[in-house]
RNA sequence: GGAGCCAUCGCCAAGUUGGUAAGGCCGUAGAUUGCAAAUCUGCUAUUCACCAGUUCGAGUCUGGUUGGCUCCUCCA
């Protein structure tokens, strides 16, 4: 099994700290309104990445959080007059519900910010003990990068801090312009806040994943857990910071592979909030059946870009009725191991960094085989009705269907 | 301004360590079928954005050009 690390920007044997086992964290949506394609595509790839390190026999731990506290969920708050709780809850619950229809798994651990505010506290704390954090007067907390010698190896961002010509606005108080904020003190009385030894307010963006990966993975001393993911677009700032809290607090690396998904575009433009191009999942679930989304988003290499495109699904959605026609002529029955030269074809194109599309002819090229075999004897009713769910092809199909491993179906979707 | 990624048939898309272009869709010519559907077979890139270089040999390496995208602000 190897997999593309992005920060080492180069493919390499998958080594885990556990022998035998895997340990995935990736970051997940931020609950303020309802799932898009894009967070479908994430979801989908590490679902991927999941189900391929399980087919090779790995125990997987999959956690994935959802940020529950946000100033976009406030704003949602303060726009419809629902509380907090019932805002996320109910995106919460959209978003699983979603997922499941795609043949997601659920992480083993789904952790969210309101329930992980003990550790966030205790990860600040520790670093502000170290002098690594530093509470400023309006009791916003900040992380000193200059205390981390580590700080831009993960994204390889260069602080070029004289001559910036980033958009990143200076706060006065704030040691150096690339600092970012562990806690934002709460302004005014409506806000939500939660207390804490060095101010009331909320929990920055990034400290979560870190409080949390650290509350529930183990690691090995070395590192907290094995594969970090996330989208492209989390590389920076967000993982850097993750990865230089956890350091400075712990004194141990927090993944040893970091894994990206590329984006959702349309029209070749990344799908986004704030480009008012987001086609929402949900919608999209109205028309086009969970299975075929799937498939279709998971037809292209997950670190490419995806340019959706309601065509190109339809494209998709006959290469699947292939294999459902193919699925059609064998008769059920109780599926044993499928032809070891298949198996182990698709097995090598999946371990090899996810290479779909490789696996995808596999499959391909077996449909058309099997479907030459059964040409070959049409008359043969005997060998269909008595004993197909003996025949090979049975055997290849029920492999694809049922023992979850491959990837691109689940049981749930049929 | 800084940091990256990408450019392969009409469309989508593979192509670690350089050795002579997977697969799917569409199209097309057939086979089979009462018709249709389904299925099968053949054909469909001397060529990998462009230019130069390294090499016996480059889509694959190096330099440059052009075009597209992303990150540096919330973002999957």
């Amino acid at each position: 099994m190897h997999i593309y690390d992005s920060v080492q920007k180069t493919k390499l044997p998958f080594e885990p700290i556990r022998k035998g086992e895997a340990s995935i964290y990736v970051c997940g949506p931020t609950v303020y309104d309802n799932a898009h394609l894009g967070h479908a595509r994430s979801s989908l790839a590490f679902d991927l990445l999941s189900r391929t390190l399980k087919a090779f026999g790995y125990k997987v731990t999959m956690g994935k959080n959802f940020t529950d506290i946000d100033d976009k969920i406030i704003k949602k708050v303060e726009e419809t007059g629902l509380s907090m709780e019932e805002v996320t809850s109910y995106y919460i619950a959209r978003y699983i519900e979603e997922m499941a229809v795609l043949g997601v798994e659920r992480a083993d651990i789904e952790p969210k910010a309101t329930e992980s505010l003990q550790a966030i506290e205790n990860m600040i704390q520790t670093l502000i003990d170290k002098d690594t954090a530093y509470v400023i007067s309006t009791g916003d907390v900040y992380f000193d990068t200059s205390k981390d010698a580590h700080y831009g190896e993960i994204s390889h961002q260069v602080g070029d801090d004289d001559d910036n010509q980033s958009r990143v606005t200076h706060t006065s108080e704030k040691r150096n312009p690339k600092d970012f904020a562990l806690w934002k003190a709460c302004k005014g009385e409506e806000d939500i806040c939660f207390e804490t030894a060095f101010s009331s307010g909320r929990p920055g963006w990034h400290i979560e994943c870190s409080a949390m990966i650290e509350k529930h993975f183990t690691g090995d001393g070395h590192y907290s857990i094995d594969i970090h993911g996330g989208g492209a677009d989390l590389l920076f700032p967000h993982h850097e910071n993750e990865a230089a809290q956890s350091r400075c607090a712990t004194g141990h690396e927090l993944s040893k592979y970091w894994m990206h998904n590329g984006f959702v575009q349309i029209n070749g433009e990344k799908m986004s909030k704030s480009l008012g191009n987001s086609f929402f999942l949900g919608d999209a679930l109205k028309i086009y059946d969970g299975e075929i989304l799937r498939y279709y988003l998971n037809c292209v290499h997950y670190r490419n870009d995806f340019n959706f495109s309601e065509e190109e699904l339809q494209t998709a959605k006959k290469r699947l009725d292939k294999l459902y026609r193919l699925k059609k002529r064998v008769s059920p029955g109780k599926g044993s191991m499928p032809n070891k030269t298949f198996k182990q074809a698709l097995l090598d194109a999946m371990g090899d960094d996810l290479n779909i599309s490789i696996a995808l002819a596999v499959i391909d090229e077996m449909v058309a085989n099997s479907n030459d075999a059964l040409d070959d004897n049409p008359k043969d009713k005997a060998l269909k009705k008595r004993d197909f769910g003996k025949h090979y092809i049975y055997r290849y199909i029920a492999w694809i269907w049922g023992e979850r491993t491959v990837l691109l179906f689940s049981d749930r979707c049929r």
